[in-house]
DNA sequence: CGCCAGAGTCTACAGGCGTAGATTTCCTAC
DNA sequence: GTAGGAAATCTACGCCTGTAGACTCTGGCG
């Protein structure tokens, strides 16, 4: 690796390092949460060393918080847009079946936080950026009473189905058809993000 | 036996010990999680040292594995006894919602499960047990059509509220008043476990 | 061509981790 | 009353962690 002669592509470029080291950190925190991702592994992944990390972002903790503050404000499902006209629940539910199959992109700020949730400070770094991002806009999004429980159970489901099925994965939801999962999750957020369906019950 | 002289209590008993060491460490893990709870911390809880715990438990890992066994065994909500019944939805939402608000001993092995779901071997053991003794009795209590997927996603939806509520402590959650949060979930939870509800998509 | 700010690295520390082996202390049964 | 053996501890090792301070190298500018 340590080709020193010959100027390998990016040598010496404060921008370009900054972005890889982010990069390599959203990963190794996704996959271990923060506790379990070390410093030197993040450099590593990112072709510097650790003592780099630590003089572009003061810190693990200050780094963690930039990388979920950049995962949380790049969302994913649950838009407000998609909150919107028919078939909502079986919309939500299609999208969401697909993308806790693979683990894919979207859902990666969520992944970094379930990892890290065992973390007292991690956790709350995430709620803010959580609170901020997703539940702010979701609430604003939502018509009738109680927006922002509604949106807060939402997310809980969403969370609940990625640690059931990508974390502890199991059988019964990795395994699953697709479309039984659909049929299943649909009337949830059906039933979440219809306004007539929810009424104060004082 | 016999408490002989004054009160040393407990001074050369194995059983009692050993007991002591699995209570300290089932506080342990469900408070910090397997990577995040010591074997010296686990040991100071039980006033032994740390070398004792391996000599009883082999290896802080075979100890998890006890500590996990014995927590999901002794469930909790959503036995089969509650699965029946007229207002299963409201019922299983009304002890879900007290308990999720104070972190009460029934999800202990919930929360075990949850912070150390970052580490790959501790969510392994803790999806044998949970399949073990959760899932294998809910699904025989069900009736109708994807047993398994159903009470799988009904344990998703328990999981997610709990992290949200207890752990990422969401405000909108946190501080919600219970009823608003059971009127939410208990629609949830009835449409989970009525079987008229479910019908083959295929 | 020289230089200098700043990108990047090296060495090091103080502490925590899980655990292996030898050693001491005490209860109990004869 | 004493020997046996289990219960419990002590010391130690090797590894990994986050981070502090001093250091070297280099690209771009005058």
């Amino acid at each position: 690796m340590g080709t020193r002669k010959s100027a390998p592509a990016r040598q010496r470029n404060a921008v370009a390092t900054r972005a890889a080291i982010l990069s390599s950190a959203r990963l190794a925190f996704a996959r271990a949460g923060y506790d379990g991702a070390g410093v030197r592994e993040i450099a590593a992944g990112a072709g510097v060393t650790a003592m780099l990390v630590n003089r572009y972002f003061g810190s693990k903790e200050t780094l963690f918080a930039e990388v979920v503050a950049a995962s949380m404000a790049t969302p994913s499902i649950l838009v407000p847009e998609v909150l919107n006209g028919s078939n909502v629940g079986e919309r939500i539910a299609t999208v969401l079946v697909a993308i806790t199959r693979t683990g894919d992109d979207p859902l990666e700020g969520f992944q970094i936080m379930l990892r890290s949730a065992s973390s007292a400070r991690a956790s709350e770094i995430a709620r803010a950026q959580i609170q901020k991002h997703h539940l702010a806009k979701m609430t604003a999004a939502l018509e009738g009473a109680f927006a922002p429980e509604r949106a807060a159970v939402a997310l809980a489901v969403v969370a609940g189905l990625q640690v059931m099925r990508q974390m502890i994965a199991l059988t019964a939801l990795a395994d699953a058809r697709p479309e039984v999962l659909i049929a299943i999750l649909a009337p949830i957020f059906q039933q979440l993000f219809e306004n007539e369906n929810l009424r104060a019950r004082k």
